[in-house]
RNA sequence: AGGACUAUAGCUCAGUUGGUUAGAGCGCUACCUUGACAUGGUAGAGGUCCCCAGUUCGAAUCUGGGUAGUCCUACCA
């Protein structure tokens, strides 16, 4: 074995075995156990948020699997209809094309090639950080089986009169001439101008005036609303404006939408192109005047002179000619909030058009319910708010898409407009007796991705067929996602999956929070602080971090920024922390908290500790291989304090492990393991070990004792580890495992050790405590004094009990090795005990005779801030008892903890300032 | 505007039903190449648990009110 950890020897090497193997794919068992994958991107790559989500999912994937569970994870992309259309539109856009020159069968063929050879990018990745979905199942959304589930859907709901078409307005994003939902709409606060227009009065009689932040948008006004309480205008309710530049007029509403307060308490109506404008148009009967056309471009709808003006260019205009007009009344500058497409950032307009809608409010209700009840839980609890707030006020849906690269809507339409909807035209023309004479065409929107994604339970099953595996998976177990999804996806496959199946997508919703970088920035590309995630398992050089991250910037100056932060913050680069480090990462930061920022700092800790798991194995191997340690369980063996001690210990780690997955801490999973495997294992059981195993006088069967606690107890805690680091344990398990007994392609599929609370030995635990005590007090001496830890001394013991005694006895050797000591011994009966530094465990005063030392000030220093300390916490404790409602109302067990800490601290203060006396003296 | 979350060591974070000497990792200081490991060992320093009030014998923990930050939802034209 090499003197250090090298994880890129062992990684892939590994994967290919599992995998090629078939060790993802179920396995059997009595309890199923199943995670649907959010499918990601299939134009993505891997980020921090994706490898921590998977690192989470593979965790109880694999403890699962190890649980005996039968297991499946099952993994898959969606076509990502907005992002992927992009994608391919880009490449044409190369060579000078676009998809209307390839016409619509061409360009999805495009795309199947663009997917065929780029989309298994992120699955690729995936395996890098040690995933162990059933790749044999990967799912796509646009499969044919997914595709005939998600074509089901749409004919039941439209059946179901759950599904209707209709023309609202809607979200309509200019650039990539699509509706898209309100989710996908992001508004940021901007700065813009709030236009004050004076709008004449139709009768001659002086004008109102209005504000407005998009002025281009008055071209479409039909009314004038003021707040019917208002008596500044109740006059002039019912008459009429003189619509400038239109020729139009308009009448002057009262609504108490109107917020008096607001402006000049007037506000100008433009049904077609604002959501509050089209409500009150509706209630008002306003005519809803279009005036844009897909492009946001201005239509035939408005004056000749602004037709086919961009809408900024018309706003110009707009304002330019009201100045003119000297209806201009002044321009104040406004912070608004603009949304934006997510996709394509341009700010989208409020539409007019027909669009496929999802009835969500009845679909919601079940869905409500089934979280009410408890069916579908979610951890953190408070986030079942967060769903609730969301679906008990939740907008229909808007499904249609005007893309190409999607679900196809399975409705076809007749010369006269009727609508049919089934599978296909032919079974349209049968089911409604539509003869060869009418012509029908199919509608051309696609549906959104989100329609498909929330049939992902159990369309990846197989639905609408019975499969044996929806019958064995679903309801599936567990369902690990960020928040910024539950409404996009978590609640549309609950409503989904209640209608079409009767049952729960899962019964439990695991919402871990959000990867940031160090400052809590949130990692994105145009801040130039995203981490690839794959570069912390390789490593990346600080020259290729610098490229990588200003590649295909949009604007050169934050290039530089981003340059130099990226040279300030990792000026050598990123080192190769593997990906068992990473993971394990992940998992210390998976709190309950909403924020996961990712320091650079941790990851190499946790680099250091499988270098150290390494070398305790290297170790334990080095003195086990070809050594008798009991294997076949036949042999003599003695199990020293030592041995019992660290068993209990396992025992007690491995409770402790499964009480964290099971609650999905896994930052106090990985606690508990790297609490047990660095501080207790290597550093008391295998330093305990070597006193033992390097004695000639201690028996043979002590020593096959010893190598047997060692290596059993390093072969369960590979086991227990390996959810959390699968590649470093599954190397060393193969080493460790026979001579622990244990045979196994894998330990992959091992038992997962289970803690027995029985198996702690209350008395070995309290001896090695004991232990522990002494041989730190001894250390804090010499620390403290400046003894070099070369130097033996003497120890000597006073005042302690028969137990003291008895524990000395048993444990000498270990003493003596690990403390450095060439002797230890109790202070005879009636011998004068020499000046010497003190520790005390207890009762126990360990002395290191003065003798052996040089520096009396040095120890006069120690004792006096040991004293100090001890002194702080007595007068606490005594104020506390001197307190009468204290000891009157405390509980008695509490009061008595009380009393005997002060005792012990009374003890141990007058022992130390009797030694701080003596040593005065010399 | 409404709601949620967060505030603990220089940094990143734990801290169960109120009773701990308030912990971990990283970083920091000193010493140490002792036969698994310098990606290491030993010892140590470092905290007004955001502020104020309250409940209680007792508050990092519970209640109320602030302050600061983050996010979500809804938006006033």
């Amino acid at each position: 074995m090499d003197k250090t950890f090298q994880p890129a020897d062992i990684e892939t090497r590994w994967y290919q075995q599992w995998e090629s193997s078939g060790y993802f794919q179920p396995q059997g068992g009595d309890n199923a156990f199943s995670i649907m994958i959010p499918p990601p991107n299939v134009t993505g790559s891997l980020h921090m948020g994706h490898g921590f989500q998977e690192a989470i999912m593979d965790a109880l994937i694999r403890y699962h699997r190890m649980r005996g569970d039968n297991t499946l994870w099952q993994p898959g992309t969606d076509h990502a209809g907005i992002a992927t259309q992009m994608v391919v539109e880009r490449q044409l856009e190369a060579q000078g094309l676009t998809r209307h020159d390839l016409g619509r069968d061409k360009f999805i063929e495009k795309v199947w090639e663009w997917k065929e050879q780029s989309g298994g990018q992120i699955t690729q990745q995936l395996r890098r950080l040690g995933a162990s979905p059933d790749w044999s199942r990967e799912r796509f959304t646009m499969d044919e089986g997914l595709s005939k589930a998600v074509q089901e859907v749409f004919i039941r709901l439209y059946r179901e009169g759950l599904i209707y078409r209709g023309k609202r307005l809607v979200n309509w994003d200019p650039a990539l001439h699509t509706a898209v939902s309100d989710l996908e709409v992001l508004s940021e606060e901007e700065q813009g101008s709030l236009w004050h227009f004076r709008y004449p009065l139709a009768s001659g009689d002086g004008h109102l005036t209005v504000a407005t932040t998009r002025p281009e948008t008055m071209l479409g006004d039909t009314a004038v609303a003021v707040h019917p309480e208002d008596e500044r205008y109740a006059h002039l309710v019912g008459q009429a404006i003189a619509l400038p530049l239109t020729g139009r007029e308009i009448p002057i509403i009262a609504d108490d939408y109107v917020d008096r307060e607001f402006g000049t308490g007037c506000v100008k109506i433009t049904p077609a192109h604002d959501f509050n404008d089209y409500e009150m148009g509706k209630r008002h009967n306003l005519p809803m005047i279009n005036i844009l056309d897909d492009n946001a471009a201005l239509n035939d709808e408005v004056p000749e002179a602004y037709r086919g003006l961009d809408r900024f260019e018309a706003r110009k205009q707009v304002v330019a000619d009201l100045d003119a007009l000297g209806l201009l009344d002044r321009i104040e500058p406004h912070t608004l909030k603009v949304p934006r497409g997510d996709r394509s950032g341009v700010v989208i307009e409020p539409y007019l058009t027909d669009q496929w809608y999802v009835d969500a409010k009845t679909l919601a209700k079940p869905a409500i319910e089934a979280v009410e009840n408890g069916d579908i839980q979610f951890v953190p609890k408070q986030w079942e708010n967060t769903y609730y707030a969301w679906m008990r006020d939740i907008q229909d849906w808007c499904i249609s898409r005007q893309l190409w690269w999607g679900h196809r809507i399975p409705a076809w339409y007749d010369e006269a407009g009727n609508i049919y909807v089934g599978e296909n035209e032919a079974a349209v023309r049968a089911e409604h007796n539509l003869g060869a004479d009418i012509t029908l065409r199919q509608d051309e929107d696609v549906l959104d991705t989100w329609f498909s994604s929330a049939l992902w339970t159990f369309s990846t099953l197989g639905w609408p067929e019975e499969t044996p595996e929806l019958a064995t998976f679903h309801p599936s177990s567990v369902l690990v996602t960020g928040f910024d999804i539950i409404f996009f996806w978590v609640a549309r496959m609950i409503m989904m999956t209640l209608h079409f199946r009767r049952e729960v997508p899962f019964h439990t919703v695991y919402v871990h929070g959000l990867v940031r970088d160090a400052e809590g920035q949130k990692m994105s590309k145009s801040k130039g602080n995203v981490l690839d995630p794959i570069d912390l398992i390789d490593g990346i050089d600080l020259e290729a971090l610098v490229t990588k991250r200003t590649a295909g910037m949009m604007q050169p100056q934050l290039a530089a920024k981003i340059e130099k932060a990226t040279r300030k913050q990792f000026p050598e680069g990123i080192a190769a922390y593997g990906t068992d480090a990473l993971r394990f990462t992940y998992y210390s930061l998976a709190s309950t908290g909403r924020d996961i920022r990712f320091d650079i700092g941790r990851i190499e800790g946790f680099r250091n500790f499988c270098n150290k798991i390494w070398n305790a194995a290297r170790y334990v191997l080095m003195n086990c291989e070809g050594q008798d340690c009991d294997q076949n369980g036949d042999g003599e063996v003695e199990l020293s304090l030592a041995d019992r001690w660290i068993i209990g210990q396992l025992q007690q780690t491995e409770a402790a492990v499964a009480k964290a997955v099971e609650a999905y801490r896994f930052d106090h999973a990985s606690q508990a393991l790297y609490e047990f495997i660095w501080n207790q294992y290597c550093d008391w059981y295998l330093e305990l070990s070597k006193p033992v195993l390097w004695d000639d006088e201690a028996s043979e069967a002590a020593k096959r004792g010893t190598r047997r606690t060692l290596i059993r107890v390093l072969e369960a805690a590979l086991r227990l580890l390996h959810p959390f680091m699968p590649f470093i344990t599954e190397e060393v398990w193969q080493a460790v495992a026979p001579l622990a007994g244990k045979s196994g392609a894998t330990i992959m599929l091992q038992p997962y050790p289970i803690g027995e609370g029985e198996s702690v030995d209350s008395a070995a635990n309290a001896d090695i405590e004991w232990l522990k005590g002494v041989i730190v007090g001894l250390r804090n001496i010499r620390g403290e004094m400046n003894i070099p830890p070369g130097k033996a001394l003497t120890a000597l013991l006073k005042n302690g009990g028969e137990s003291d005694k008895s524990r000395l006895e048993q444990n000498a050797t270990a003493l003596k090795k690990l403390a450095r000591l060439d002797d230890i011994r109790f202070v005879a009966d009636g011998e004068e005990a020499p000046v010497a530094a003190t520790a005390l465990v207890g009762d126990l005063e360990i002395l290191v005779p003065m003798a052996d030392l040089i520096d009396k000030d040095a120890e006069l220093k120690r004792l006096a801030k040991e004293i100090e300390k001890l002194e702080k916490e007595l007068s606490r404790i005594e104020g506390k008892l001197n307190n009468a409602a204290f000891v009157d109302k405390a509980p008695d067990a509490v009061v008595a903890k009380e009393r005997e800490k002060q005792q012990a601290q009374q003890m141990a203060l007058g022992k130390l300032r009797e030694q701080e006396q003596r040593i005065a003296q010399m």
